[in-house]
DNA sequence: AATGAATGAGCATTCATTCAT
DNA sequence: CATGAATGAATGCTCATTCAT
């Protein structure tokens, strides 16, 4: 997933460097706004208020309502996988695989947390239909596929004791299952904010580590 | 949860049942739309439209558009939850925890593809935070308890040839992280439509499995 | 041309006749102003503020804009069109040709005048290419279908005194080439309000007779 | 009618010429856009998406929206009337007055089939009450006594064997009443593009012969 | 029990225009 | 000379809701 632009501009001009600002503030309140009400109860009158611009400017940087929601999609998948990419770039040497799933786990639990406004729109999007505007729907089918490669390559390095070619085994069978974890984690932690998604993933970690053990013991059979 | 009244009348006077079968038209139509588009994006004139009614009957029926979501979601949910008792009632004799397991999910799923469109509402009521409106919100509350608490029975009763104590030990153990499992299932599976829940149910059978013996074992050491 | 209902409605309750009214209201400012400033500078707020209607009442009556604008189109053809027909319903006995047809051609300025704003209406949309609306068009060449056979019938028995036949024969021939004479002074009094359109008409009686007579001339030869 | 100035700017410079480009551009797409659409119909954003200009390059060079119409129209008159100064210049010697009424008829409808854009615009406006606008309401008054001197001419030219006072007394007489069948039969056309204005131009040079030959006769009675 | 009319706030979007660079 | 950003009023239209009948 390559970086959105924030700006079509090329130069730094200071008319430019305005409008610049102006974009990343239109994205950044679109971005809160629409993953706490949904789309469709996110207004441009709302978004011209909380930025201080006029109705008129949001149209200027972002051609229509959909076309915002979808730079705000891009935006933020960019920035979810970039941290995505950052938490889990030194994991610990040694351990078990079930410490290395959840250390793994754990770091995505943080990105999770601080990525929940994007997060929450994506399944929002994903069920509300208003995901039929196929710009979007594409957008979600390779946020899926990148998330599911992230998965892909924690369970791998967990499972990494095992060889290389058994611990990709095991990654290839329970990655997707992990993502329905996630998700399923998330919905709770949305359902009861009372707690973070920690319980349920440790859960997790337990669940795909008892699979995992299988698959490996199933290959060595 | 109780059967949630379908019309306000008493007695079964024939004006009643004219008023009884638009009452169910527009629960009805409206169930259908607002999982498909959202509660936000489905308006009372296209409910109008949609039913034939005009809207002045929709408001003589119910107080107002989040009175009717109320309505939309009582019924829902009654419905669901009579299906899942149906479905549940009688499973088989014998077998190990994993295929008693396997039988209940199997027997779940159908329950979910036929009400698909109650969970989706569900779910984007859960996220959209118009789940602030007190009465949706206790609403959806409510719904996860009872579906923990099937949840909790299916896994009891799987279980149960491990003596009830224990059975009962492993199903509160696990029941949260079978809801879990389940909200990721139905989502991916809304990802992409291309086949049902099947796979990733079957999965998080094992899992459950996996994780209720190493609880028993853990009970028995 | 057939009435345009004024309401949708069949019976004369009170709601009815009050909605009656508006619809009727609406229809004939927007007539008006359609007519004064065209289609397209005829806003529904100043609708709304010139019946004291809601904007929101007009898109009761009339389903969209270019709807209302059929609507007013109807309304005004029939209007015409009517008037037409009563204006031209007794001519004098005898005369001379250009005598007959100058009465006829009178009679029709005066229903000219009074229908200043449905013909200049029309007239804009046959060049406004606002036409392109497909309803919108075929109401035009409606319009013009029935003028060119008011025309028609107004030459024919202007020249009746020649017999049924030739009469006919003049007017066959004649009849458009009336019809740009009546689009042509109708321009030429919008560019010079200053007088009516009589001196123009009359050159107009004046061309077809002296061209009719030629006609009656070639017949016999 | 003097020629209008392409550019503000008053030597041929590098950067004046990029600027008398664009000036040009401007208004060739506004020409074409305000006769299709209507001025009011014709937006400035439009304009600049057409041209692909920056809005704020229009405002550069023409002051305003009003301003621009003026300038289109100034520039549409000056090449309808050059036009029609060119195909009139050289007239066949000899003839009837009805052949050479004729050719100068068959001659004009070259000119407006490549000007009608020009013309129809002329007529929008001429409508439209958005002449009220004093400077286009001046520039339609003065391209009607333009086009009714260029008539006059004609018809004094056609007639010219009956002696140069009769002439210009049949034309003095007739050069209205050509106007009115110029503008209905341009009308014509557009309502029914099927054929030229051809049909409709003979007719008219049929009617203004005979009532030509009448006054002829009249100054010799 | 049901209906059509009305209401006014709000929607997404476009308008002509100005300004700093 | 040209540009992108900004501006605020206006556009057509839909919203949830109320009311009289």
């Amino acid at each position: 997933m390559e970086p959105p632009p924030l700006s079509a501009g090329i130069n730094g001009s200071a008319g430019n460097r305005r409008g610049r600002r102006s974009r990343a503030e239109i994205l950044d309140a679109a971005s809160r706004l629409m993953a706490e009400r949904g789309y469709a109860a996110t207004s441009i009158s709302v978004l011209s208020a909380e930025t201080g611009l006029p109705k008129s400017a949001i149209y200027h940087h972002f051609d229509s309502k959909s076309g915002l929601l979808s730079a705000v999609m891009a935006h933020g998948a960019y920035d979810f996988f970039r941290a995505m990419e950052q938490a889990q770039a030194t994991p610990p040497e040694g351990g078990t695989a079930r410490e290395r799933l959840g250390w793994f786990l754990r770091r995505t639990e943080e990105v999770f947390l601080t990525h929940a406004d994007f997060l929450r729109l994506h399944l929002i999007l994903l069920m509300s239909a208003e995901a039929s505007e196929a710009e979007v729907s594409s957008m979600i089918e390779q946020v899926r596929r990148d998330g599911r490669r992230h998965m892909n390559r924690m369970i791998a390095q967990a499972f990494e004791a095992e060889g290389a070619e058994t611990a990709q085994a095991v990654a290839d069978e329970l990655d997707y299952f992990g993502i329905v974890g996630f998700d399923g984690a998330f919905i709770a932690w949305q359902a009861e904010r009372s707690h973070g998604l920690g319980v349920e993933l440790d859960r997790l970690a337990d669940a795909l580590t008892a699979m995992g053990e299988q698959i490996v013991a199933g290959q060595r059979g």
